[in-house]
DNA sequence: TCCCCTCGAGTTCA
DNA sequence: CTCGAGGGGA
């Protein structure tokens, strides 16, 4: 080994890269406080915290007490409320419906687990409609209390945390050093109506239900306001906390209320799934009695132990579920049906509703979702229809009221031409959707294109929204990817410059140009999801970015046909031909070479967890699995930062036999891939901090 | 070949 | 959040 070694592998590259970030998020911490002078736009600076905190969910023992996502809040001008990343991620739930979906939920446990449904116990507790909310607790004081947010990142709302009664200051007890709790924060009914009574009467906004009135007050800016406004908390959490403070869900509920909580009511702990439907029916029964609002129950298996080998998918833990009450319904008129193009050419119909309140807010839009729907349930326009809230979200028409329909009323039509650009619209056989054969033509699919492009989750280009894009489009001045970087060269050229225009001026304009300066540095995965392929999303874009490593490593192999695109997690022919068709396109590659010019595109940071052997290999199951199911030996290795993949390549570091493996086994010893038995694996994914 | 699961795509309102 | 469809295990 030579010096050399010691630095070239992923995670000593992360430490310089960690170090550097928080040199450079320290100074402009100080340009931006202490001189209040800010030597930054707001949006770099959150990308070198996104980036710091990357890195750290990757290699944990980077996370040093100084780092900048363990100091209390951060300010960005866009909000009046700071920051707070979460220590560990607020997880939403999984949603029941029925009694089927609450016996699967039992079915998916007990199989990943490798037990039965019926030694599965559950904690039942009543799904309060309010705010979630995280508080932290150092050595039992209230140090911060912050929203769920995006489950990611949440906003500092400790001042008028501490109006609320419930809440204490200080723990009882004698509470772990560091002890994160989270709970709703809710309006009784009856506090609710007292309170629109009192602000009808001072001419002040009545709320619409009161989850928005604790919405409301939480972010109140005066917390003298919010303290004279009626709010709750029940716990029913932990997040981040120094030692374990129970074994079990009721453990936890006890050890809760023993700080000083109060815990939400009524709570049941379910021997059998017999048990937990009762409870939920009881619950419902009760609901019109109960003095705050509930929306439906939530079960939780009992026993942590077990909760940490569920672990979570996405962004819902697997061993926690809500199953929910009947949505609220209502009956409104169809006043029209319009059609939308969305970026891949797809005619989506939209239901345009005399407006209603349904579930407390004015539903006014709705899905119909695709041709099938429309013809299914025979919607036409002029229809009585009924709405609900699904999820409590998305609005849905679920019924047309046949018995109201006007007798001269018409089958809808669904149009077969693109309502944007004329084209042809065909219907791929045994597809559901619709599609406009512009491409790229068609203004609607190019606008859609630029705006999956700035979005969010792809070049996140504050300041370009649908809005201002649509101008930029109108003018002819963004017609591709590519026009966005070479804006403020177009614009200093220009005639009528971007500050002249109606509600743009020198300051909007500028910053516009800073933000999108702020994006010349991508990460590969996020660039190649930002090319709107079709069916490559963010996971899609990641795996690529993960085999491939490099922008030019990727494109030299995506303009060659690469056959190795289908040994990819996820990747099987229909994916693969449409990376392919992409990139047999000219004018794509021609876009995708001048866009390339205007950025610096990373390459791609492997996810590993530093300290296990597991990190960073890519690893393949075969056979079955004895020790533990195959859910679950998946699961382990990615927490490890193993890239599990379903199909043996040369590129492939482990194969995991179980009993009777077959071909891949085979296969891997052509390949001299190292093969592993189920112990070794179970020993490999052990060591290193889980 | 069938079925389950994950991923992608499209969408509402405050 | 929901639905459709691709991938891949069985």
């Amino acid at each position: 080994m030579n010096a050399g070694d010691l630095f070239d592998n992923p995670q000593s590259r992360a430490a310089m890269r960690h170090a550097e970030l928080c040199r450079q998020i320290a100074a402009h911490d100080v340009a931006y406080h202490v001189n209040d002078a800010p030597d930054i736009s707001d949006a770099a600076y959150d990308a070198l915290r996104r980036e710091v905190e990357e890195i750290e969910v990757q290699y944990p023992d980077l996370i040093t007490p100084d780092s900048p996502t363990q100091r209390v809040g951060y300010s960005t001008k866009s909000t009046p409320f700071q920051k707070v990343v979460h220590s560990r991620p607020m997880l939403s739930l999984g949603n029941a419906f029925d009694d089927q979906d609450v016996r699967d939920f039992y079915g998916r446990v007990a199989k990943f687990l490798g037990v039965q449904p019926d030694d599965i116990v559950v904690m039942a507790e009543p799904k309060i409609d309010g705010l979630s909310c995280a508080l932290r607790y150092e050595d039992g004081i209230l140090v911060r209390a912050a929203t769920r947010g995006d489950g990611v990142e949440g906003e500092d709302i400790t001042a008028n945390v501490l109006q609320i009664p419930d809440i204490p200051r200080q723990l009882k007890g004698t509470p772990p050093k560091v002890l994160e709790v989270r709970g709703e924060v809710y309006m009784r009914r009856a506090d609710f109506q007292d309170l629109n009574m009192r602000q009808q009467a001072a001419g002040d906004k009545i709320f619409a239900n009161p989850r928005n009135a604790a919405a409301g007050s939480l972010r109140q800016l005066d917390s003298r306001i919010t303290a004279l406004r009626p709010l709750r908390f029940f716990a029913y959490a932990v997040g981040d906390v120094s030692g374990a403070i129970a074994t079990s869900q009721s453990g936890l509920r006890q050890a809760l209320a023993d700080f000083g909580f109060t815990i939400s009511m009524p709570a049941q702990l379910c021997e059998t799934v017999a048990d937990t439907l009762a409870y939920y029916t009881e619950v419902m029964q009760n609901r019109p009695d109960l003095p705050f609002e509930v929306d439906g129950v939530v079960y939780k298996v009992n026993d942590m132990a077990w909760q940490d080998r569920l672990g979570s998918v996405g962004r819902a833990p697997r061993w926690a579920m809500a199953h929910k009450f009947p949505a609220e319904q209502a009956v409104t008129i169809l006043r029209d049906i319009q059609i939308q193009v969305g970026r891949t050419g797809a005619l989506t119909p939209v239901a345009i509703l005399e407006p209603i309140a349904v579930g407390g807010v004015v539903v006014a839009r709705a899905t119909l979702h695709n041709e099938d729907e429309i013809a299914r349930k025979d919607i036409r326009i002029g229809d009585h229809v009924m709405i609900e809230r699904a999820g409590d979200v998305i609005p849905k028409i679920t019924a047309v009221i046949m018995e109201k329909r006007e007798p001269s009323s018409i089958p809808f039509v669904f149009p077969d031409h693109c309502p944007v650009c004329q084209s042809y619209a065909p219907r791929v056989e045994d597809e559901v959707v619709r599609r406009c054969a512009g491409g790229l033509v068609c203004a609607a699919q190019a606008l859609e294109r630029l705006r999956h492009f700035v979005s969010r989750d792809a070049f996140d280009i504050v300041g370009l929204g649908e809005k201002s894009l649509e101008e930029f489009w109108d003018r002819g001045l963004i017609r591709t990817p590519a026009d966005i970087f070479t804006l403020q060269e177009q614009d200093k050229g220009s005639l009528t410059p971007l500050r002249s225009w109606p509600g743009w001026g020198p300051q909007s304009a500028q910053k516009l140009f800073a933000s999108i300066d702020d994006r010349r540095n991508i990460a590969l995965d996020r660039f190649i999801y930002a090319l709107g392929i079709r069916q490559v999303g963010q996971v899609t874009a990641k795996r690529l970015a993960a085999y491939y490593r490099s922008y030019t490593a990727w494109s030299d192999a995506m303009i060659a046909g690469d056959d190795a695109l289908q040994s990819i997690q996820d990747i099987g022919p229909a994916v693969a031909a449409d990376i392919t068709a992409f990139f047999a396109e000219p004018n794509n590659v021609a876009l995708l070479t001048d866009l390339a010019g205007h950025l610096t595109i990373a390459d791609h940071v492997m996810v590993a967890r530093g300290d296990s052997p597991l990190s960073g290999k890519t690893i393949v199951f075969t056979g079955t699995l004895t020790l533990i199911t195959r859910d679950e030996a998946k699961a382990r290795a990615e927490k490890c930062g193993a890239n599990v993949t379903g199909s043996v390549s040369r590129k492939t570091d482990y194969v995991v036999v179980g009993a009777d493996a077959g071909s891949k086994r085979a296969k891997a010893i052509e390949f001299g891939v190292t093969l592993l038995s189920e112990e070794d694996f179970r020993d490999m994914s052990q060591s290193g901090t889980l």
